[in-house]
DNA sequence: CAGTGGTCTAGACCACATC
DNA sequence: ATGTGGTCTAGACCACTGG
C-alpha cells in the first residue's frame, strides 16, 4: 500500500512489493479491500495532477522517475498512466514525454465537448456572440445540478453559436460564482479559444467530464427570433452538466439548437 | 510478421521473433509498414471472430494457448485480447476465460446501444409492438447508406416501443435481404429478448457500431397518431447506420421519439 | 547523442472458478 | 488440484524527439 507522494531526490531502497523476490511484502496497514498497486499509482497522479503540481500542457515526470518514487517497476506506472490516458487526463507523446491535458491547445480534438456538426459532416469552429452575462442566485434546479445552496450565487451567460455567420445554437449557462469570481463581459470577450479553454486558463476550473440529456422542444418567441426561426419551431435541446476533478459538478448549460441544417452527432460501440 | 492461423496441434520451436535473444528476427516478407505483433494477434483474433471460428457466447482459448499457436509472449497476447475487450468484442472473466461477446444475454449491458432513458432515470426495456413489415426496394438514400445499389431489396420495419404502456418511440428499420432472407413477423414476434439478439441468433448478423445523428422534427399526422400526440409536436429523431464487421452497414433505422417523459442519454469525456 | 514512450519477452505469484 | 485471467517485476530493444 502506498500512501503519499514520495519525495523526488534520493528515493528510499526499491524494497520489491509483493514481487517474486526476497524482500518484504508490502502489506503494512493491513489493507482492507487491497486496491492493485498499479490503481494506487494512478490515484497517486490524480492527486498530483488535481492538485496542480503538474499544469495543464506540462509534462509529468517520465516513467523510470516515478517508478523510482513510488518504488514500483516501470509496467506498472504504466498501466497507470495508460489509464490515464484513455481517461483523456494526460496526453502521450512518444519520444517527448507525457503531458497533461488541455482545453487552451487543443485544436482538432477540441471537438470532444462539441457534438453538433454540420450536416455535410465538414467540422467548423462556431463563431461566439454574448448575449448576456449577469450574476444570480441558484434556483432550486440549478442548485441541485451543481450541489449548491439554493440561492447561492451564479453567474448566468447567455451566448449564440453561429455556424457561417448563421445562429444555430443558443447557450444559457450557470456557473456557481465561488468558482468563477471576477468573470466579466471583457474577460470573456479578450479571450481567445474555446469557452472550456478559457475556464481553464482564467479561473484554473478544468472540465473532465460531461454528462448529456437531449430532447426535443418548441422555440420559444424570444429564442426563435435570437435563432432566426419561427416561434414554435422544433429545437433540440441538450442539457448538460459538467463536472471536475473529484466528481464535481461545475457548470449547467442548456443548449437549444437548430437542426435544419446541423445534428448532434454520437458512436455507439 | 505472422501471416496466418497457424493449427492448434504441435506448434511449431517458438523462436523469439524480434526478442532480446540468439535467434533470427522475425522480418520475412520485409514488412513494408511493420505493424506491432500484438496487432497482428489482434488482427488474427479478429478474423477468426469474423468467420465465427468462435460463436458469440463461446470461450475464445487461453491466452497460453493463443500464445503457444502464435509463436508470441502471453503478454503479447494479453495486450490484444484487452484491445478487443475495450472494442466490446470480447468479455474477460476471471477465473473462467474470455468470451466472443454476443447480444443474446447482455442483461443490463443490453442498454448499450439503448440511449433513451425515462427521465427519473430508472432504466426499463420497452416492450416493442410490430406495425408492419415489408419488403421494398431501397431508394437511394437507402442504398447510399446501407452500400446497396439503388433498386435492391429491403426489408422495411415499423415498430412502436412503449414504456409502461406509453408509446414513446416510433423505429422504422431498413434492412438489407439479402442478409436477413426469411425475415417474418412471425419469427419475430416468436423471439424473446432484443432486436439484435434476434439478428444474431436468427440470421447470423452481429452487430458492433453505429453512428446516430440527431435532430428535433415534427410530427407528421400519422406519427402523431401511433406516438399519441398532437401533430406538429416536437419529437427527437436519431439516425442510425449500424455495422457489422468489416465496416460493413447492415442496418439503417430512423428512430422519432417523445421526449415528454423520456430523453436521449449521452456522456462525453 | 541521451531521453522519452512503445513493444516484447520471461517468469513469478495472486484471485477466482470449477471439478 | 488445475486452469483461467489479473498483477507485478526485470530487462531487452525499437522508434521517435531534440539538443
Amino acid at each position: 500500500m502506498i500512501d503519499r507522494m514520495p519525495p523526488a531526490d534520493p528515493a528510499p531502497p526499491p524494497a520489491h512489493p509483493r514481487a517474486a523476490g526476497p524482500a518484504g511484502t508490502r502489506r503494512d496497514l493491513a489493507a482492507p479491500a487491497r486496491e492493485p498497486l498499479y490503481a494506487q499509482v494512478q490515484a497517486l497522479l490524480e492527486h498530483g495532477l488535481e492538485r496542480a503540481e503538474w499544469k495543464p500542457g506540462e509534462a509529468i515526470p517520465s516513467e523510470l522517475d516515478l517508478a523510482a518514487r513510488f518504488g514500483v517497476s516501470q509496467g506498472t506506472v504504466r498501466k497507470a498512466i495508460e489509464a490515464l490516458a484513455a481517461a483523456n487526463r494526460v496526453v502521450r507523446r512518444q519520444g517527448k514525454g507525457t503531458f497533461v491535458a488541455t482545453h487552451t491547445e487543443e485544436r482538432s480534438s477540441n471537438f470532444r465537448f462539441l457534438r453538433i456538426r454540420r450536416d455535410d459532416g465538414e467540422y467548423e469552429y462556431p463563431a461566439s456572440r454574448l448575449v448576456e452575462l449577469k450574476r444570480a442566485r441558484a434556483g432550486a434546479d440549478a442548485a441541485r445540478a451543481l450541489e449548491l445552496r439554493s440561492g447561492e450565487g451564479v453567474y448566468l451567460l447567455r451566448r449564440v453559436l453561429e455556424y457561417g455567420g448563421r445562429p444555430v445554437i443558443l447557450d444559457e449557462i450557470t456557473l456557481p460564482a465561488a468558482r468563477f469570481r471576477g468573470l466579466t463581459r471583457a474577460r470573456y470577450d479578450a479571450f481567445r479559444g474555446s469557452m472550456y479553454g478559457f475556464f481553464e486558463a482564467e479561473f484554473g476550473v478544468h472540465m473532465l467530464r460531461a454528462v448529456e440529456r437531449l430532447r426535443a422542444v418548441s422555440a420559444d418567441r424570444a429564442t426563435a427570433a435570437l435563432l432566426r426561426v419561427a416561434a414554435g419551431a422544433p429545437l433540440l435541446a441538450v442539457d448538460r452538466v459538467t463536472y471536475t476533478w473529484g466528481e464535481r459538478p461545475v457548470e449547467l448549460r442548456r443548449e437549444l439548437a437548430s437542426t435544419a441544417r446541423h445534428h448532434y452527432w454520437n458512436e455507439l460501440a
